[in-house]
DNA sequence: AGAGTACCAGACAGACCGGTATACTCACCG
DNA sequence: CGGTGAGTATACCGGTCTGTCTGGTACTCT
């Protein structure tokens, strides 16, 4: 038991959250997790809807950690990192695949956490094309891939299917390097939305 | 109002557990829609689980009809027509991706309906295979693909990674058909699980 | 005519939900 | 020393959940 409230509700709505899904998990069950109060919760807290979304900016920050350790010194470099890494996590048996598909599923096309959602994915898409060097076609692919490889994880868990995407990314790399390489343009850059 | 008690039960849950959720849709929901009593939903079901699975079978009967109505003309045909189906599908507005993945992140991974998701992977894995003439590295791909644009359908609906989607499918089934013209074999076949 | 069946309407039980209110402790700080 | 803010424990609220039960109705088959 350390840290402030705040810091154990938010590490308990996590664990929480993730791993046993978000509408079975009960207020109750986040405070005893935390051994909080159920008043320092609402203290903290607006609702359980903002708890919500407190705990996808936590895993919003942690995905930036992740891009930003990431080594960027050959185009595509970091993306193979990322699906690498990926890859990897899939074997773990407490990984549950991406906790923004969980909640995008969960919550519904209203939930006031889709804000945090959407900047995900943003994110991710931002980061595709850059490690492409712009090569927007295949960035696209990219997401594609790794969306798959994250419903992947909950239809099959335990499948190989997360590293058949990996595969699928180290090919579409290979083929951005190649483009940049020759001159032929294959076509437009596609944005995501 | 047409049907037995037991179909308009089920159509109800359909429409309702695949538009609303399952965990946010209520018994009482269920049989008002149906115009049905209470009981006689448990004459019928044993509870609501049991008419989740049913609800999830219904979906796989659905789709055991899409896949029989494909043209089988030439070697990666029907995946070529599925994608493209599966592309216009995701205009209407009405469209909130794949049942089965839907129901896998809201159950977890211990709930009875387990078998019938298992069952449509299954079944969509076998189809891949037999419609690309066991080519298995590219019906694993193309599972990626599938699977990536159900998962993108509910991270960012209304974004074009759908379409991606299919177009990625279309080139694995271009590279498909030149492996069977040259005798190339690239990789053995991968099983799904 | 009578039995059986399928159905309807709705009350009810018991658990659990998110959220509020009350009353108390304790550490820190001017 | 006295107040303030953060935290604790717990009772409680209205509502919703799944599932059971009672009682009554309509139709069909023999």
């Amino acid at each position: 038991m350390s840290g402030s409230a705040r810091e154990r509700l938010l590490e308990a709505a996590s664990d929480l959250f993730y791993h046993e899904g978000i509408t079975t998990t009960g207020i109750d069950r986040v405070i005893a997790r935390a051994q909080v109060a159920k008043a320092s919760l609402y203290n903290n807290f607006a609702s359980k809807d903002d708890l919500v979304t407190a705990y996808l900016e936590v895993e919003l920050a942690r995905v930036e950690q992740v891009l930003a350790a990431l080594p960027r010194d050959t185009v595509g470099g970091a993306t193979l990192a990322l699906f690498d890494d990926l890859a990897a996590a899939a074997q773990r048996p407490d990984f549950v695949g991406c906790p923004f598909l969980n909640a995008a599923v969960e919550l519904g096309g209203d939930a006031p956490a889709r804000r945090v959602i959407d900047a995900f994915v943003a994110r991710l898409a931002g980061f595709f094309l850059e490690d492409l060097a712009g090569d927007g076609a295949r960035a696209t692919q990219l997401l594609v891939c790794y969306q798959g490889a994250m419903a992947a994880q909950r239809l099959t868990p335990g499948s190989s299917l997360v590293r058949a995407a990996r595969d699928m990314a180290h090919k579409i790399v290979e083929a951005a390097r190649a483009r940049t390489t020759s001159p032929t343009v294959t076509s437009a850059p596609t944005p995501v939305r």
